[in-house]
RNA sequence: GGGCCUAUAGUCUAGUGGCAAAACGACUCGUUUACACCGAGUAGUCGGCAGUUCGAUUCUGCCUAGGCCCACCA
């Protein structure tokens, strides 16, 4: 416990910073120079850029726009990563459409830039607020998109866009009007879940617990000169009580329904109601109703047809005499002292309680009665989830929290906000004839305090809506905003969207409901879910001080190495942070490099040919690498890239390298007959092996492929070569074998404490000689044996 | 209270109805015509209890612990 609280996040980034390792300049590739230089190339070439024209299929991808914050965040670089792996390998199959996009329209944007630039949004005009948040993101939005293609996720950024740009105001507002005009979309009075610190509506998805210190004040009632005892945790809202809850089967108050009594300190009388949804164990089995404390009093109220008494106001103070003006919590506070004079409370104890809380600013949320706008979803909600169950979801339980959370829906969807900035719905108000007048599709986008309009029937001028829409109204539409970017044509269902599984209640359930709504389909065919990012277990956030930047890890380790590190979690599987796992990663890097250049210090004479004849050890080789093909296609198929990665890594470090480099080498060096038949497999598994590595490490990938693949290979760049076929896959049991003797010989020469170059006598059964019969001239070399020898099984040392 | 996920070596993760695996760390060695950001080797592990089975780390149930979501929160 003690040890955790220990961790900041500024210890970790210094570490980074200052590697205790000692990290030697002899490194021959350098990461940050490979991995600019790459970029460029990327860019200047668009490698990525969506090809209409291009043949075969489409595989599209709907990008989650991150929101705008002024820099990336690991959690981002884990998540884009993941996707960025599978976009990668399908683009080695298939037209890759992969745009990008930011999410700037909505309320925490406004905080941002209120944070930025110290201001209240509530205390300027709506165009000034409007106007400086759309400067602020002019300044910030450049660099910190620069992060995503720092980390290689490989959109087309030329097909952009943000969601408070004029297309996305146009389809977000034009999909308010349709849905308006199909009866979708109602405003109603009502009791909402509001936010007195944002001053603004929220929505249940926007809802977090927090576990507060409470008083828990069992205060005196009175009935007849008697007194009724009623325990509360908010006595602040005293002055709202319009009602008496007791059990009918409850026998202590029997005697009491029907009756009224009288509110302590205010003075007035409520009447005392027999309501089954009292609870006789709880407190003291009475209950008070107020207008309103939680959503069971609105639901009570509006049951019993009680009278609401308002008593908050919007940003949260008190319009009830003598506490007019205070905050809640000082008006609890003031109010405990009062009863307290008048003798009013029977008991008090400290407790520990959980409250609702907005997810943006952590205030204790109220219910407000205001004039919102909703989407009306109750009525879909079987509809809605059998709609989540045709699109497939990596990993597939995730489809579960999805069900859940549709399950237990209560409210319709609340869109609208009170906030200056964001998207504006799009109305005006006639009150003479109570009539709203939605926009015409051809002034879209429009924002209703600029544009006078009039009442159709009696020409009245109307109203304009002062509200915003929630930044889901528009997030929720994302495959619709980029399609529309290139023309529509690509549609969806697309190919797949990825997100953390913290959104799959908000974004995904939105995109869902929102394209079953207006087109009756599917957004996408594919959902991959990502896990977080946790430090020593626990999940990273600024409110603990355990973030780790991106930046500096890109700074010390690179791109590749995030990214192996990112690659190592399966999909929608939380993963620790640890530095390690980046140093292997650049281990890898430097392995993978290293290698290469082995292989074509080796290749200088080679005639690029496929031999007549290939080697029995270079052929069953071969098949092993087919096998390794077929595993990681299959895996990047089914969204599993870490399988496919953790292959691929112990192949060519173990198999590849530590094995069959080793194996060949002498053969290669001494020019002997089987030069060429190695120098082909050779060229062949490395450029496999690059390949399969591609979508997970691209800028090493890349960066090897142009130096030296390039000269024999027609592709442009590695990201748009074709993923390897799997070849023939047939029977290795002589490499096995083979594999298993060397693996011998090593052991007995350790054991011995021989170096690995000592020469020995090699003693191979009649069986295996025979059966190693092709492979005896390869394994002499590795073994470095004088001889070998048909006799029982033995190591002599020379 | 309901739902979901997880539990494997000192650490972090793979994996399987039939010898349990990689990386880091530890230990013992070796090495210079790719690589010390290296090579070879050694030691060390399936949360607990039942059940199904010839056989369970794997399947089932329960328990324990941790995480996430929801509900409750007079």
């Amino acid at each position: 416990m003690d040890d955790k609280k220990n961790i900041s996040g500024n210890d970790v980034n210094k570490k980074i910073l200052n590697p205790q390792s000692n990290d030697k300049v002899k490194a021959k590739y350098n990461i940050v120079e490979a991995e600019a230089q790459t970029k460029k190339f990327w860019d200047e070439n668009k490698i990525f850029k969506f090809d209409k024209k291009r043949k075969g299929k489409i595989f599209s991808v709907d990008t989650p726009p991150p929101t705008v914050s002024g820099k990336m965040h690991i959690g981002h670089a884990f998540q884009y990563s993941q996707q960025d792996f599978i976009t990668r390998f399908w683009r080695m199959k298939e037209n890759v459409f992969c745009p990008f996009g930011t999410d700037d329209n909505g309320l925490p944007t406004g905080l941002l830039v209120e944070r930025l630039k110290q201001v209240r949004s509530k205390d300027m005009s709506r165009s000034e607020f409007v106007k400086l948040c759309l400067e602020t993101l002019k300044e910030i939005t450049p660099s910190f998109i620069q992060d995503w293609k720092n980390i290689g996720v490989s959109c087309d950024y030329d097909i952009y866009y943000s969601t408070i740009d004029d297309n996305s105001r146009k389809m977000s507002q034009k999909s308010f009007i349709d849905l308006f005009n199909d009866g979708r979309v109602y405003k109603k009075e009502f009791p909402t879940l509001w936010c007195t610190q944002c001053q603004t509506a929220i929505a249940q998805a926007e809802l977090e617990d927090k576990d507060l210190p409470s008083k828990f004040s069992t205060l005196k009632f009175s009935l007849e000169g008697k007194d009724l005892l009623i325990a509360t945790t908010r006595p602040e809202l005293l002055g709202a009580c319009v009602g008496i809850f007791v059990n009918p089967k409850d026998k202590r108050y029997a005697g009491y329904v029907g009756k009224n009594a009288l509110v302590p300190l205010f003075n007035y009388e409520v009447p005392i109601i027999a309501d089954a949804s009292a609870d006789m164990e709880k407190g003291t089995g009475v209950l008070m109703v107020c207008s309103y404390g939680d959503k069971y009093d609105v639901e009570a109220i509006n049951r019993h047809k009680l009278v609401p008494r308002l008593i908050i106001s919007l940003d949260g103070t008190l319009i009830v005499d003598p506490y007019r003006g205070m905050k809640i919590r000082d008006a609890r506070a003031r109010i405990l002292e009062d009863l307290e004079k008048n003798n009013l409370i029977l008991d008090q104890k400290d407790m520990e309680h959980t409250v609702n809380v907005h997810d943006k600013c952590g205030t204790e949320v109220e219910f407000l009665t205001t004039e919102q706008w909703f989407i009306r979803i109750l009525d879909l909600k079987k509809k809605l989830i059998s709609q989540g169950k045709k699109v497939k979801w990596h990993p597939e339980f995730m489809f579960k929290r999805y069900k859940n959370w549709v399950e237990g829906l209560e409210w319709d969807w609340s869109i609208s906000r009170d906030r200056h900035f964001g998207v504006s719905i799009p109305a005006w108000f006639c009150e003479r004839c109570s009539k709203t007048i939605v926009a015409s599709e051809e002034e879209l986008p429009v924002d209703p305090l600029q544009v006078e309009k009039r009442c159709p029937k009696c020409s009245e001028l109307a109203v304009p809506e002062e509200k915003v829409f929630d930044t889901w109204a528009t997030s929720s539409i994302t495959p619709q905003i980029t399609s529309s970017l290139i023309g529509n044509d690509v549609t969806i269902p697309y190919s797949v969207r990825n997100n953390a599984h913290d959104i799959i209640r908000t974004w995904d359930f939105y995109t869902i409901t929102k394209s079953y709504l207006h087109e009756k389909k599917i957004p996408w065919d594919n959902m991959m879910v990502s896990g977080f990012v946790t430090l020593k277990g626990e999940k990273m956030s600024k409110s603990k001080g355990n973030v780790i930047d991106p930046r500096i890890v890109l700074e010390q380790y690179g791109a590749d190495a995030l990214r192996f590190w990112a690659s190592s979690a399966k999909l929608g599987e939380d993963l620790n942070f640890q530095e390690k796992d980046l140093v292997t990663g650049k281990k890898t890097i430097t392995k993978l490099w290293n290698a290469t250049k082995f292989v074509f210090m080796n290749l200088e004479d080679y005639d690029g040919k496929k031999p007549r004849k290939l080697e029995m050890l270079d052929k069953q080789f071969l098949y092993k690498l087919n096998e390794l093909v077929s595993v990681c296609t299959e895996a990047f198929e089914n969204y599993d890239y870490a399988k496919a990665k953790s292959s691929t890594e112990t192949f060519f470090w173990k198999m590849f390298c530590d094995n069959y480099l080793e194996i060949v080498k002498r053969r290669v060096y001494n020019n002997e007959p089987g030069k060429k038949s190695a120098q082909y497999t050779l060229y062949t598994s490395l450029f496999t092996l690059m390949k399969l590595l591609a979508p997970i490490m691209p800028f090493i990938t890349e960066y090897i492929y142009q130096k030296y693949f390039k000269m024999r290979e027609k592709d442009v760049s590695i990201h748009l070569s074709r993923w390897p076929k799997i070849g023939s896959i047939e029977s290795t049991q002589e490499l096995d074998l083979f594999l298993d003797i060397l693996t011998r010989v090593r052991q007995e020469k350790s054991n011995k404490k021989k170096s690995m170059k000592s020469e020995v006598k090699l003693k191979l059964s009649k069986e295996n000689m025979e059966k190693l019969d092709t492979m005896l001239e390869d394994l002499k070399n590795v073994t470095n044996a004088i001889a070998i020898l048909e006799e029982d099984f033995d190591i002599d040392f020379v």
